[in-house]
DNA sequence: TTGTAAATTGAACAGTGATCAATTAAAAAA
DNA sequence: TTTTTTAATTGATCACTGTTCAATTTACAA
């Protein structure tokens, strides 16, 4: 069983983090539980929620790493790319649910308490993901409508997670449809090529 | 306690659903149980399995009755519509969600197992939400493309549905964004315009 | 009236999030 | 070094969940 002089704080905060999320990585969310956590890492239970609170809180932490996880694969994925980032971007948004379907659906399956909002440091460090398409946007947007890039980026990043949410849940192969990825680049240049942006031919 | 004599096996399906279809409208997926649901209708759990078979079917068969419900909104939105249908159309969307945010949430909130398909049954009568939109955009597309409408109406659909994922779940507002249902048209009538669609001034 | 088939029950099981008195270990004080 | 204090850790306990299924009750046919 673990003791104090196992781990300090954020060791054991750590420790829980990675555990809890390969977890979810393996079951998903519907299969995710606070007691087989604390099990794996051979701490009791109590330990989780001394250590973050409340449920809620462990999974909205452990969907807050997911966040960084996918920014971090995100950039990564503009490093490599050609002179189509923006393609690029949508392209690295559906392939890190690809490759991490339990970890993506997570985020928005685990929905807080009504009377809890969203703690300031967890939202600000999710935050990262929509700046990172914010400063995208801007770069192809004309000089004259650069200030309409943040609402652009953020109505862009619900048309492309709408056919995420859809590709991944199963939506579009019931409606029929085979290229979802195609289909969300194709929305979003369309939506730029409005705003006046300089696309790639 | 329910006996046969009671209710016909086809008015006790109606009565779970409609009391199953409160129970979620009221407390949403995560307060949802079979057995409240049970003790609501005065009858024992092991009914409502008799009648279902399963929990994932119960919750299915709600949800596909919340679909129906959807999209008969959405025909009497279009109903008293102005000559924007496309408008009449991204507003029942969103409508529908905000005045049964539990029941449009659940839909999104069940995942069938993965080695469960949803019935042909349960598909079938989901479609005519999209059947609708399909529709609609039919009209409104030159006669030289619509034979593209079902694929650009799935994908409107898709891009309507990120938008309202997102005003529900406080994705947007936690952005700073305060007019989704806006932004979610704006994105619509672009794609439609590059499509070549008429669209009213 | 009896027999049969179907509907209905609810206790039982293994699991969940959550709590909190009791224990144990580390740090501080004597 | 001992003693005291403070904090971390435990795990039994509670009320709940989906699911099963032998036992019961009912409806209907013979």
């Amino acid at each position: 069983m673990g003791r104090r002089s196992d781990h300090s704080r954020a060791e054991l905060e750590a420790l829980i983090l990675a555990e809890g999320q390969r977890l979810m990585a393996e079951g998903g969310f519907a299969r995710f539980s606070a007691r087989e956590v604390a099990k794996r890492i051979g701490y009791a239970v109590g330990t989780l929620y001394n250590v973050f609170g409340s449920y809620d809180l462990l999974l909205a932490t452990i969907n807050t790493v997911t966040f960084e996880d996918w920014a971090k694969h995100l950039e990564a994925r503009l490093a490599r790319a050609s002179d189509d980032r923006i393609a690029a971007l949508v392209e690295g948004y559906f392939s890190f649910a690809a490759d991490h379907p339990n970890l993506w659906s997570a985020i928005y399956d685990h929905r807080l308490p009504t009377d809890m909002a969203m703690p300031d440091a967890l939202a600000a460090r999710r935050g990262v993901l929509t700046d990172i398409v914010v400063r995208e946007v801007a770069t192809v947007l004309p000089d004259a409508g650069k200030d309409r890039a943040p609402r652009l980026a953020r109505s862009l990043v619900a048309t492309v997670h709408g056919h995420c949410a859809f590709a991944l849940n199963g939506s579009f192969a019931l409606m029929g449809e085979t290229a979802p990825l195609d289909m969300a680049t194709a929305r979003v240049k369309e939506a730029l090529a409005a705003a006046g942006a300089t696309l790639p031919a």
